[in-house]
DNA sequence: AACCGATATGTTTTTAAATACATAACGCTT
DNA sequence: AAGCGTTATGTATTTAAAAACATATCGGTT
């Protein structure tokens, strides 16, 4: 059984910006609270995870994803409200794809 | 300025079967008749392109490329029928895709 | 029979991405 | 001042994909 698959991203003069990955990493980061658990929770090298927050930052106007290192709890990973706006509407349009993908049956039978 | 960008293909079982790779050495192969050829414009490999070629029938129904060796021109590759169909439904997915792409500004407004 | 342009296929090399490993720095708590 | 969990960052290793290279093969034409 054959099926459609779709991925989507976003992205500023050919450079990727936000995809699956950084939307993940988002979303464990709220979670956990920490970079470092995050990347753990996603299976990814601290490194890769880390590099994924600078080049998220550095491409965004404002700021998405806030590292502080000592601290009560050694430090941590905050994500901002405008990250958190992203990631909504990023899963909106994931949403509205998959829905359309529904539709698609034409291509599947052609397939069998 | 940061666009949505998307990519969409057919999967079974995890396994990528039909994308944008094979999509355009489809088209390429339809317009040079020729398989090298067809991977020399799309500065792929012969070898490269020769294994896609090999994975679409596998994973086909019925053959989407024919391949010949010898005879007049030294040989040559066809697409088939139900290749033609494929490759026409694809592009159709793609088309509806990129309009549902075009309406998703909301997303592309948070972003700046 | 020699030649030609294409397919067929094994082996090696290159390349890029990700991982792994190691160590430093930070700042709060005790 | 020692200890903790986290961030920060350099270097080396692994890995997988793609390309590059080298031949062999086929079946028509000349």
């Amino acid at each position: 059984m054959k099926q459609i698959r779709v991925k989507c991203w976003i992205e500023e003069k050919g450079e990727k910006f936000y995809g699956p990955g950084p939307h993940e990493l988002v979303k464990q980061i709220q979670k956990e609270g920490s970079l470092s658990k995050a990347a753990e929770q996603m299976h990814l090298s601290y490194r890769k995870g880390w590099e994924m927050v600078q080049k998220l930052n550095l491409y965004s106007e404002e700021p998405l994803i806030i590292l502080k290192k000592g601290g009560p709890h050694g430090g941590g990973a905050k994500v901002t409200p405008h990250a958190l706006a992203i990631f909504e509407e990023y899963e909106n349009l994931q949403l509205k794809i998959q829905e359309l993908i529904k539709q698609q049956d034409k291509l599947l039978k052609v397939l069998k």
